[in-house]
RNA sequence: GACCGGUUCGUCUAGGGGUUAGGACACCGCCCUUUCACGGCGGCAACACGGGUUCAAAUCCCGUACCGGUUACCA
């Protein structure tokens, strides 16, 4: 039999952190064996379900790249076999009719009004207590068909237990006693969420049902369910919940968007990052490692794997370095400079298309980013190696934006920073942060002389950028690493200061910011028509 | 309250009778260096508590504490 398992969110918000680290559960487990992934939108909470909610749990499992198989099943368009399975039951006398008039549940805390009711009662109550679960079936019926309104319940065993046993916790076993006689059908006729559970898992053949462990005490109302309908109940894995930092419940009302999925997306992190980073949270492959493809993962992941306790999704609020999770953050850091360059690229691009930086340039006809590139670009480059070793491509071509982008991104985090921090490589309209300023510049004032002399020094000692390296005309040297560091370093001599003051002043006018990668990288990446042009600015210095 | 589950560095975790209790993030220090948020090296830091079982317990058993989940005609 093959293994079809099943991602069933309610559309009540976005998806949430949570909700995504199930479904990648799910989505790992079904790939690992070969299975199917199936996606259901359990909406028969008609009032706190919204159509934007589910675009919006869509979007997040599509930016996750988790895609399902098979139709996505919302489970309101089988209301009707719901209530014919309840029907069912109440024929077969395996549930009874309960004509207690509804009370509307308190608006506001519910869950507070719930708790208080049941500590109320202090665990004595008799859940076999129901007034009309012994009411004979012609008295129920005759009251039925005088239009009493009624609600359907289980006709739960006074004694025995239910048990499963769970492929993460181990035996589960629960006293009857403590189990009530659950509503299957609402007195409207609105099928309740056990029995649509059940309904559906059964309907689509689920095998496996992977969820939260908040769902355990819901797992023994559904293999009752399961055992009145006669049918075998699925594979039971429960999952350790993630913790707020104070280890209490991460909510989507308290903690806001830092446990959206869209804000990741929206804050520059790489999905597959994000989804690295997930299936840590609570599993683990008993090794000591830390990055995994999404091959890997699912080559690697097992049940087994699950923890059993919860996990804390670290973040300081009010905190911008530490708005999420470090490790999430070092996560994303990590891909953005390990990962071959190739496939960073279209990430870069559309940032940068985002922000207006982008030009066609750098992906001219016929040349697609992800083509493999140059040898300096290779996964993982170092700086040190990045920028030299080849000729100097021609500034804003496809060559150089590979080889600008692969040098930037040693010191990224997200996506968004080739747009904030690099944008001086891609354009003359950039900030200057005044720390920068502040350090680099202000400090020494011979700078706002010396910086566009050595512009001056520039012109006179290198060839325009449209003389290639073979075509060098006699005494001028082409832009090079190599010979702007003899030429920098005779400056500095001649001025009598030292190399640093130079290097960082220059840095702080050519790029706006205290921190990038080798200043003479930056140069070379530069070009020398913009070095010189940035160095002559006096912008940076009137800001 | 009752029922269920959990407890290894601040966080994510490895380890499941004999380990100097390992790794990662974060933090700190040193090195590299023109800067740094890259890189290299090093450091700080944990078996919740109490009883058993055993030659030996982080590991097995019991209890306590604490944390979490559930307790709806919500999902």
């Amino acid at each position: 039999m093959t293994v079809r398992v099943r991602f069933a969110p309610s559309p009540t918000g976005y998806l949430h952190i949570g909700s995504a680290r199930t479904a990648l559960f799910n989505y790992l487990y079904a790939r690992h064996v070969g299975g199917k992934f199936l996606l259901r939108i359990e909406d028969t909470d008609i009032a706190r379900s919204s159509e934007e909610s589910t675009r919006s749990i869509l979007d997040g499992l599509a930016w996750l790249e988790l895609d399902h198989d098979e139709d996505i099943v919302f489970q309101s368009d089988n209301a009707e076999k719901h209530r014919v399975t309840a029907k069912k039951l109440l024929a077969e006398g395996k549930a009874y009719r309960d004509f207690t008039p509804r009370v509307a549940p308190s608006d506001a805390n519910v869950k507070d009004a719930i708790k208080e009711r049941a500590r109320a009662t202090q665990g004595e109550k008799n859940m076999r207590d129901n007034p009309y679960r012994e009411l004979s079936s012609e008295e129920s019926d005759a009251r039925a068909a005088a239009g009493d309104p009624f609600a359907i319940r289980l006709k739960v065993a006074e004694t025995g237990k239910t048990s499963f046993e769970d492929a993460v916790y181990g035996l589960q076993e629960r006293r009857l006693a403590e189990t009530e006689d659950l509503v299957l059908l609402r007195s409207d006729g609105h099928p309740l969420y056990n029995l649509a559970v059940v309904c559906d898992d059964i309907e689509m053949a689920i095998t496996h049902v992977i969820r939260g462990q908040d769902h355990l005490t819901n797992t023994h109302k559904q293999v009752l369910i399961y055992e009145a309908l006669g049918v075998t109940p699925p594979t039971f894995a429960h999952l350790p919940l993630i913790m707020a930092p104070n280890k209490g419940k991460l909510s989507k009302r308290k903690h806001g968007e830092v446990v959206s999925m869209t804000t990741y997306r929206d804050a520059g992190f790489l999905a597959a990052a994000f989804r690295n980073f997930l299936a840590l949270l609570g599993w683990s492959a008993g090794e000591e490692r830390e990055i995994y493809s999404l091959e890997e993962l699912i080559e690697k992941f097992s049940l087994e794997g699950i923890h059993r306790s919860n996990a804390v999704f670290n973040f300081t609020e009010n905190d911008p370095c530490r708005w999420t999770d470090d490790k999430a953050q070092w996560m994303n850091a990590e891909y953005i400079r390990m990962m071959p360059v190739a496939e960073l690229l279209p990430f870069v691009k559309t940032e940068l298309k985002a922000t207006k930086l982008w030009r066609e340039e750098y992906e001219p006809e016929g040349r697609a980013l992800t083509e493999t590139i140059s040898s300096t670009a290779d996964a993982g480059a170092d700086e040190r190696s990045a920028g030299v070793a080849i000729d100097t491509p021609e500034h804003g071509s496809y060559d150089w934006f590979v080889q600008t982008i692969n040098l930037i991104r040693q010191r990224f985090f997200t996506l968004r920073d080739f747009s904030s921090h690099g944008r001086a490589y891609f354009s003359e309209d950039y900030d200057f942060d005044p720390a920068a300023i502040e350090k680099n510049l202000s400090k020494f004032p011979d700078l706002k002389m010396w910086l566009p002399e050595l512009a001056d020094r520039f012109d006179a000692e290198f060839a325009e950028e449209s003389v290639s390296s073979l075509h060098v005309i006699k005494g001028f040297l082409p832009f090079t690493e190599e010979n702007i560091e003899t030429v920098i370093k005779s400056f500095a001599e001649e001025k009598g200061t030292k190399l640093g003051v130079i290097m960082n002043g220059a840095r702080t006018l050519l790029t706006g910011v205290a921190v990038g990668p080798s200043m003479l990288a930056v140069f070379e990446t530069l070009g020398k028509e913009r070095s010189v042009l940035r160095l002559r600015s006096q912008i940076a210095w009137n800001s």
